[in-house]
DNA sequence: AACACGGTTGACCATCTAGTCAAGATTGTT
DNA sequence: AACAATCTTGACTAGATGGTCAACCGTGTT
């Protein structure tokens, strides 16, 4: 009896379909996930607090959760909507597209994202960093799925010539360590930089460029 | 009176400075240092509780406080200890060295210290990527003034032909970045290349001294 | 053996934090 | 205007957590 559709009543709240959401609804969502997002992304998951999230929404606690089933269920909607995104740049990249070209686009889309989005960045890193508890089922998932298709892709391109000999794993890992250092340890290199430098981002763009067109040509 | 030496008493704790320490005190200080490093590399500073620290220790929670002042003690403790190691592959550049020898020495022993210490990496990635509250001083004041005196170093080296033109300073960072990645992304790797890999390292070392190699070749 | 000091702990406390609830305010619809 | 649905919140609870304390145990020295 209770087999389907157990928690029809909380649809409106944290699952996603038939949402026949109110005006009212729909900002106030967006205002806790930004929120939500600016917090968690800064204190981590248990660094993270309520009372903080309502705050910074200007919000009440209790109003907090009339919208969404806890905590947990803000944390995995952030989660969720991001890793949706993050796929993108990676399914990108085209196997008929000229090797070079490919790769150097992805990078500059990783990188772009690292500065567009740097606190969708750091959550990710803190879950990541932290074990990723909460992404397991997504990381040797779709991810694991996707590498493993590009990795052929990238692998192919080289036995052709095309690009320098290199493991195509290492490769892809080496790309999202160079792209996202930026995002997520900004604290470190604003403060290793000091006053020389306004944007962390500063040159990162030319610097990868040189670097990724150097270690890809054969 | 009570004027000088207000923590005389505190003096076996946590401050450094004459230290008359029992065996049972080297002991159980160490013990107590690197269960909370297992947990605070994993949990991050408020993830962690006193009991986990207690609990991995295998020790009572007030025996944990009868040999540090506190959380943030025990977290200071580490991190100091820490970041005295931290310099010291840095700091080992040789300005009269052979420039790519130096930096390949360089980049090596950064992979190995992220592969020996992993945890030492992520209870210092935690705090990076949280904006290093705890850090800041060291950040801005010792690191910064090494990786300067680096950066000079390597922009000569540069002048003089024997490394390719590059940023000094982002090619530290890009060391840094793809050496710890290794370490604090563990969770990631592990995931993403499933069982087709025993150690998240496998085939790092050569894939970095194949990058670095062909990078800094002029 | 007996003493002093170092070491250990169960029980306890104050505070914080996730989450509840019932009552009240606001909004949209007729 | 009046009604119902949505929205908001002050006051509260249960449990977790950092930290204290007084009493007790163990060890080395004389």
């Amino acid at each position: 009896m209770e087999r389907l559709g157990t928690q029809t009543e909380l649809m409106s709240k944290t699952t996603s379909p038939s949402k026949p959401q109110t005006r009212i609804q729909k900002r106030n969502i967006m205002i806790i996930l930004d929120a939500a997002l600016e917090v968690f992304s800064t204190y981590g998951f248990r660094g993270t607090t309520l009372d903080q999230i309502a705050r910074q929404a200007g919000l009440s606690k209790p109003n907090v959760l009339y919208y969404f089933d806890g905590k947990e269920a803000i944390h995995l909607a952030l989660l969720s909507q991001l890793l949706e995104t993050w796929l993108d740049p990676l399914r990108a990249i085209d196997p008929q597209g000229d090797p070079k070209t490919e790769l150097m686009r992805y990078i500059r889309h990783k990188l772009q994202m690292s500065r567009d989005f740097p606190r969708e960045s750091r959550l990710f890193a803190n879950e990541i960093v932290q074990g990723a508890p909460r992404m397991q089922a997504f990381l040797q998932g779709d991810l694991r799925d996707l590498v493993d298709e590009k990795a052929a892709v990238i692998q192919a391109w080289m036995k052709d010539g095309k690009l320098t000999q290199l493991d195509p794993f290492h490769l892809i890992f080496s790309i999202w360590a160079l792209t996202q250092h930026y995002a997520d340890f900004e604290a470190q290199i604003r403060l290793v930089r000091g006053s020389n430098i306004t944007q962390p981002h500063d040159g990162s763009e030319d610097f990868l460029d040189q670097v990724f067109q150097k270690l890809l040509t054969p």
